[in-house]
RNA sequence: GCGUUCGUGGUAUAGUGGUAGAAUAUUAGCCUUCCAAGCUAAUGACCCGGGUUCAAAUCCCGGCGGACGCACCA
């Protein structure tokens, strides 16, 4: 008897289906048979993705008046040798020549020897230490071929013939350190101030992987907040101090401990599980956003990363994760303690001086903290906790600001003049600025179903009372509640429910079919 | 990158060594006073390259892409 067993549908495959159906995201060079690890995003996803990055900034940008700033992607090479990527984006790979099965050759060496960071030998080094100290495969002892060198960064040229070597930028942070001192200059000298970037990265990944998770090019949103170490109180931190957040540290982390402490932010400072204030205020606001993205908090905790899994810049780092129905528990974020490792580099390598003078005369180079989220997971994880199978349809419950259309324009029929009627109203909120579906096509229900299925929050229908008393309904995407009131009202209804002033049964009048 | 497996209209699929069938969606018309109703018609597909064969979407090889496992994810 054979067996066969087809893989589950996961609720990737179908959110991935609605995507690629209705115009959020799909793979990138379709029509050339594809190149994994890109994605390409349609009008829906775009809008999406930008509501994403707007609800951000609503959380990390405006209210403390932080600055923003948008620099090249590609970068000369000596940015990345200052930064120490260049040292540290690359690593020698051996592939056994019987299993096929592919190590680290730098930690087999260390493994044999005892040796620490052998990495920072350097590839010659460690390909003849591979011959000297005679390392098999660890798999089925077979022979293993000459490492391999894997640089992650993309390389370019710049300039036509003979240029110099260029990188795309595989983070945007070193823009910030690039610019701190105009940052500074900007915030008239005063610290704490954060630099801002939401932009665009790339990463040449050996295989990416999980749709949206692991992409070559992708947006990130990255802050970093500068700081005197002597003088570590952040100005909001009584916002987040008492949020009870989940909390795996690096020593639970190393003792492989399954449930996580549950305590406040201040609790967690204070016992210095999380180093700094800083670091205590954005994780303590990242619970904040993740939550409004739809994300319980259940769904949601913070692992320290350990020594050799954090990053060569890192102090200290605290993944912020988000637990997703395919895939499990998934890094939305990290936050990092750079210390002032960063700007100590980039003073050394430029000879520009980064320190500032405090009023007692003596002088500092800032310490950073870091926080860090990938755009584009955080629209994939938008979506995935907001959707909803319910009545044989498809429903995203985005939160408003989120939401890539905020209001449907339905005429009840074609007919009698209520499809005029219908396109006054919609010409009424477009000129009010508002993002609007029209539809004309189906029944009234399917076309609620067309805008359950894009998240659409609200939709109006205009019927015949609207044609001869003004009077029209507004149907509500998560409830199937109606109100009516008249078009004059409609555009003031719609702003205060997008600013979250209103809710929906304060629109009008509540209707009731019998 | 290695291993397993898969690749048919926009989407999700059926199927056979003799170029494909239904669904859904879309478009047009009819109908229609609130949750994917109905009727009629139309549009639309075998991932790419090579091989075997009289004949390949189907078998074989390679590539590309996806999923899963290993490795990797600074």
């Amino acid at each position: 008897m054979v067996l066969i067993t087809m893989a589950p549908k996961t609720k990737y495959d179908t959110i991935s289906e609605i995507a690629k159906r209705r115009g959020f995201f799909w793979p990138s060079f379709e029509i050339y048979g594809g190149m994994s690890g890109f994605t390409t995003y349609g009008d829906l996803g775009t809008k999406l993705k930008r509501n994403v990055e707007n609800l951000w900034k609503e959380h990390f940008v405006r209210r403390q008046g932080f600055l923003e700033l948008e620099a090249p992607v590609i970068n000369p090479e000596r940015v990345f040798e200052a930064s120490g990527h260049l040292e540290n984006f690359k690593e020698y790979s051996a592939e056994c020549s019987q299993c096929g099965h592919s190590f680290r050759a730098d930690h087999l060496i260390e493994d044999k020897t005892g040796l620490e960071n052998v990495e920072a030998l350097g590839g010659e080094a460690i390909k003849r230490m591979m011959v000297e100290n005679k390392i098999k495969c660890p798999r089925c002892g077979g022979q293993l071929n000459e490492p391999e060198l894997f640089l992650t960064m993309f390389k370019t040229e710049i300039g036509a013939t003979g240029g110099e070597v260029g990188y795309l930028r595989p983070e945007t942070a070193q823009a910030m350190f690039l610019n701190y001192k105009r940052g500074y200059i900007h915030n008239r000298e005063k610290l704490p101030f954060a630099l801002v970037q939401s932009s665009k990265v790339a990463r040449n990944e050996i295989s990416p992987r999980r749709g949206m998770l692991r992409l070559r090019e992708f947006t990130i949103m990255e802050l970093e907040l500068f700081f005197d170490p002597e003088d570590p109180a952040c100005p909001w931190y009584d916002e987040v101090k008492d949020s009870v957040i989940r909390l795996y540290t690096e020593e639970m982390e190393a003792q492989e401990v399954k449930e996580p402490k549950v305590l406040t932010i201040k609790e967690a400072v204070d016992q210095g599980l999380i180093l700094t204030e800083w670091q205590g205020y954005f994780m303590g606001v990242s619970q904040k956003f993740i939550t409004a993205l739809g994300v319980p908090e259940e769904k949601q905790r913070f692992r320290a990363h350990l020594p050799d899994e954090r990053a060569h810049y890192s102090a200290q780092t605290y993944d912020h994760e988000a637990e997703l129905d395919t895939w499990g528990w998934t890094e939305v974020s990290g936050c990092a303690y750079r210390t002032n490792f960063d700007l100590s580099n980039h003073m050394q390598a430029s000879g520009q001086n980064m320190e500032v003078l405090r009023e007692d005369g003596t002088r500092f180079v800032p310490h950073v903290v870091e926080p860090s989220y990938g755009l584009d997971r955080l629209t994939y994880l938008a979506m995935e906790n907001n959707y909803e199978r319910n009545k044989k349809r498809n429903i995203f419950h985005f939160p408003r600001e989120l939401a890539p259309y905020q209001v449907a324009v339905f005429p009840l029929v074609t007919k009698d003049g209520i499809e005029e009627k219908a396109e006054e109203v919609r010409d009424l909120l477009l000129k009010k600025g508002f993002w609007v579906v029209y539809d004309t096509g189906g029944s009234i229900g399917r076309r609620y179903a067309r805008v359950d299925e894009i998240g659409v929050p609200l939709a109006v229908a205009v019927d015949y009372s609207t044609r001869d008393d003004d009077v029209l309904t507004i149907r509500d995407r998560d409830s199937w509640e109606q109100v009516s009131l008249k078009i004059k009202d409609l555009p003031d209804a719609l702003e205060s429910y997008y600013k979250r002033e209103k809710d929906f049964l304060n629109l009008g009048e509540k209707v009731v079919r019998t």
